[in-house]
DNA sequence: ATGGGCACCTGGCTGC
DNA sequence: TGCAGCCAGGTGCCCA
């Protein structure tokens, strides 16, 4: 389910409502996640203060007094603010019960997702330390881009969404940035012209920087720490609008399958 | 090194 | 109404 902007908004609601708080209990309901809990996952965390609440890529860094939870929402995955005692519902995994009353709920119905605990720097975590630049920094620039994509044989959308190359670019923002820069996805990422690619990273960051804004994109169960939905839906230009028209030229959008997941593009506004 | 395909899992929708 | 088949915001791993 979330992608980078659906992340950071997550992200934002938590940090007010978890920062200098104490973890008075944690319940581990379902254990199956992607990775296991770790069987001293609450016990860990039991007692610690958490002191700030990051992001890479698409992993939550919850900074503890004794290390760090890194935590992951796979594809269907939340985190929501409620109160002590409200009921958990199906998929409700994992609670992290504060000391102010109020507790962090995970769901995750595909269970895609993980909660690590690390006594290590993450930055220097396996899941971590292999990862591209983030797109919203500068170290994520079109000299950089078109130095990585040089010879490369891949299509331009699966290149884009290789966190090796660039992390928080998902299947929806893959199309959209493509479609913003007018290129088509299934073109080989070293045969895009400098000029391209220099498009290519102004859209990306364009893109993701817009969703944060209006809180992410819901298409099916995305909420965020409230329980509400994000609005970039309504700004999506070619996703999930296959046969639709396009919102610039009218044509109609195409859908075509890459590395087993949809993607979608307008035939006249990209080349 | 690179690219391609599959696996993990549940649920919702479609079409017979 | 029931059920098989297909699809879904991610990503690690195995194979050629």
């Amino acid at each position: 389910m979330p992608e980078l902007p659906e992340v950071e908004t997550t992200r934002r609601g938590i940090l007010p409502v978890l920062k200098n708080q104490s973890i008075a209990q944690v319940v581990v309901r379902d254990a199956r996640l992607r990775w296991p809990v770790a069987p001293d996952f609450a016990r860990r965390l039991t007692g610690q203060k958490i002191l700030n609440v990051e992001r890479r890529a698409k992993y939550l860094l919850i900074r503890l007094s004794n290390g760090t939870v890194i935590w992951h929402l796979g594809m269907s995955g939340s985190l929501r603010v409620l109160a002590v005692g409200t009921p958990p519902q199906l998929h409700d995994h994992i609670d992290v019960v504060l000391g102010s009353g109020r507790l962090l709920r995970f769901n995750d119905p595909r269970r895609f997702g993980c909660a690590l605990w690390t006594s290590e720097d993450p930055q220097q975590h396996e899941l971590i330390a292999h990862l591209g630049p983030e797109p919203l920094s500068d170290a994520f620039n079109p000299a950089y881009l078109v130095a990585k994509a040089k010879s490369r044989k891949v299509a331009i959308k699966q290149f884009i969404m290789n966190a090796e190359v660039v992390v928080g670019v998902g299947n929806i923002y893959a199309s959209e940035a493509l479609f913003r820069a007018g290129i088509r996805p299934a073109r080989m990422a070293g045969r895009i012209q400098p000029d391209e690619l220099q498009r290519l990273v102004k859209a990306i960051k364009q893109v993701l920087a817009l969703a944060i804004k209006v809180g992410g994109t819901t298409l099916r169960d995305y909420v965020n720490a409230n329980g509400s939905p994000g609005y970039f839906r309504q700004k999506l230009f070619v996703y999930e609008r296959a046969g639709e028209p396009c919102r610039k030229c009218k044509t109609p959008i195409r859908h075509l399958t890459q590395g087993n997941r949809s993607t979608y593009y307008c035939p006249e506004c990209q080349h």
